[in-house]
DNA sequence: ACCTGAACACCGTTCAAGT
DNA sequence: ACCTGAACACCGTTCAAGT
């Protein structure tokens, strides 16, 4: 076997921008944002950690450069549908990609170097708005209510990892057990009669929410 | 100067709990999550790192009792004042405290051993909507919507640090310098005409939201 | 009894050296 | 031109030793 004949089998293909900032984004999905060192992308890549630096110039540039990754996979509010309905989904399609992407939540709204994917999506979802009738002053009232309520759901909702009415008994269990058993009854009862029923979802949850301030923002839009 | 005499002005006073989470609460709300370390909460105290594991089994059990530091302090629905009421005063309090902990708005509701004080809030929250007419899953709309927003909030829009509205300018120039200067027109247009806009408060901004979501919450329960 | 120094297995990143 | 090993200044935490 020549060395040229392996050329197409290389292991290890030509590092890039790219590869590192992908490699990056697997690496957090399941390690968390602890757990996304230079090092471990490195190895990801079978490449030394300091192969990394000629590709993104530190950690904090690998990150801004994840973000505009995730902004780009967004559902743009275009074309001309209603402008509730873009909302909506938008606000689906963003809740979904916080889900699959949960390390993400804290640093989506606070780039200070902001890439063309986020500045695009900000500028479509102002659009938007502003072709539906909304002053620039309703515009940052519905911004501020929506993704509020968007990323602090993905914050305080969606952390659960389990599936099972079962495993989430064994944590509300876990949870109490420190505690005297009826320092809280109001909490206790919330817990048994809602949280551990069987149907749970929270993607339910989410819509009530969603739905009730679109619905406040039209009226407010009416009115 | 004998050593007796020096006693009473020890600067070294006993390690204890509550003065390791103390002084990580204040050490955190200067240098953020990232810069909370054993060592330098140790250095506050003039003590050696591992001096802080007589106190605290590890940096989580810090962090959950810093946690639960902070649960006290915001303010219970209590007494008998109409559910709005209450809801509201507990919302802005609770903005308060995230505006003044910034390090705390992903910990407060992802703790797996809550602290006593964790529990008593969700109680009093919980127990005051139920007893102004809220059935079980009506609670869970109204919590979930609410705290959804109270977080997502304080994550997504009170992070800008800057006081004056020539600040304001300056950074947002810095945002967008990198690029084409009309590939945004309708993000230009927002944060000329609101953004920089003397005058902008975010306490005024979040009240809208607030007021929309416990006006709708009134409507479906009264529906 | 209470405290802590030395050590270990990690980090991000600089700098100088390899191919 | 492109890549990387050694080194530095940090981490949290274990363990054995100090007072």
């Amino acid at each position: 076997m020549s060395t040229t004949a392996m050329k197409d089998e290389d292991p290890r293909p030509a590092l890039s921008r790219q590869r590192v900032v992908q490699a990056a984004i697997q690496h957090a999905d399941s390690a968390g944002l602890d757990g996304l060192t230079m090092r471990k992308v490195a190895e990801m890549l079978q490449a030394a950690p300091m192969s990394l630096y000629r590709h993104v110039s530190n950690r904090d540039d690998l990150i801004d450069a994840m973000i505009d990754v995730l902004f780009g996979e967004i559902a743009l509010p275009l074309g001309s549908a209603h402008w509730k309905t873009a909302m909506r989904d938008r606000a689906l399609s963003l809740r979904d990609l916080l889900a699959r992407h949960r390390w993400a939540i804290g640093l989506m709204e606070s780039r200070r170097r902001p890439g063309p994917a986020n500045l695009r999506h900000h500028d479509a979802v102002i659009g938007k708005l502003r072709s539906a009738g909304f002053d620039v002053e309703m515009v940052a009232h519905a911004y501020s209510v929506l993704d509020g309520y968007i990323y602090g759901f993905a914050l305080t909702r969606m952390s659960i990892p389990f599936d099972t009415t079962d495993e989430m008994a064994a944590m509300a269990q876990d949870m109490f057990e420190p505690w005297p058993a009826n320092d809280y009854p109001n909490l206790a009862e919330f817990v048994t009669d809602h949280v551990m029923k069987p149907g749970y979802d929270y993607r339910e949850e989410f819509e009530y929410g969603l739905d009730l301030i679109l619905n406040g923002l039209e009226e407010a839009l009416a009115g």
